[in-house]
DNA sequence: CGGACGGCCTGGGAGC
DNA sequence: TGCTCCCAGGCCGTCC
């Protein structure tokens, strides 16, 4: 499930093999992927573009291309982009096709559908509102220790929920939320306004380095998430808590613990990670 | 404000 | 082998 760290990995993909691309052909094989606008109007405003480079913002992933148009994209869990020769099997659950000018196709497939794809003209994206009600970048400056005690403040919420919350940090799903609190040996189900500074100090540290190494590792392959080059991730090995449920922790040997926190599976350790 | 839940989807695995 | 059921979870909308 593509989260900060593999929507990352696409974008460097995507930057590195489509970038400079022209659009030759579109075709559309599944129009619900196309969110807004009728989806003749979409393939008609994208032919002959060029993309120019490719941005992330949280989960989200822009592509910009010339003449002042993005394509906003969500992978939501399943969503792929495949960068491949033409002659290339075309996968069950493909649903929109560039033809590039390199001869090659940009494919994107997403077996369960929940993903999709804009396009926003390039100088709306300020107010396109799903990028808009976007909390801060966790791996920009801007992501300091004080601003997550800032967002801790008065919370009643658990500090799971909390983090998962994109509102509040752009980027965290259910895998780097568990490693996070794991690192930082935080239940998931403490409310937030009860984590003391040093506590948040700990998480603050945590939520970087759980990012920076499924970057590092390009990104985490549980199920189905591979980069436009079709390449796995590794960071599915550095893994503490995340999958690992019925067995036991790493650091003390006590049994995981698990947990719905706000409907999502929790793995954690009672032992290093207690209520209070 | 915060929590719970349904909807959107398919495939993989468990259990019988 | 084949059937049913549950689960995976990002995000949105609704309701309490």
């Amino acid at each position: 499930m593509p989260e900060l760290p593999e929507v990352e990995t696409v974008r460097q993909s995507l930057q590195k093999k489509v970038a400079g691309l022209k659009i030759a052909a579109v075709k559309i094989v599944q129009p619900k992927v196309v969110k807004a606008g009728p989806f003749e109007d979409f393939a008609v405003a994208l032919l002959g573009r060029t993309f120019i480079d490719f941005e992330r913002r949280g989960k989200y992933l822009l592509a910009h291309l010339d003449g002042s148009a993005s394509i906003v994209v969500h992978l939501r869990m399943t969503g792929r982009w495949v960068y491949c020769k033409p002659d290339t099997q075309l996968a069950k659950h493909t649903h929109v096709i560039f033809q590039l000018s390199d001869g090659n196709e940009l494919r994107f497939t997403d077996t369960r559908r929940f993903g999709g794809m804009e396009l926003v003209a390039t100088q709306n994206l300020v107010e396109y509102n799903s990028l808009l009600k976007l909390g801060v970048e966790p791996l920009s400056e801007d992501f300091t220790p004080e601003i997550l005690c800032i967002l801790l403040q008065g919370k009643k919420s658990k500090i799971k929920s909390l983090i998962l919350d994109q509102t509040n940090l752009a980027g965290l799903g259910n895998i780097y939320a568990d490693e996070a609190l794991f690192l930082a040996g935080i239940h998931p189900e403490r409310k937030a306004e009860t984590i003391t500074a040093a506590e948040a100090l700990k998480l603050h540290h945590a939520i970087q380095e759980v990012l920076q190494k499924g970057i590092a590792n390009k990104g985490t392959t549980f199920r189905d998430y591979v980069d436009a080059e079709g390449q796995q991730g590794q960071n599915q090995l550095s893994l503490n808590v995340y999958g690992r449920g019925g067995q036991n922790c790493v650091k003390c040997g006590t049994a995981l613990g698990k947990a719905k926190v706000g409907g999502r599976t929790s793995i954690f350790c009672p032992a290093c990670q207690p209520t209070e």
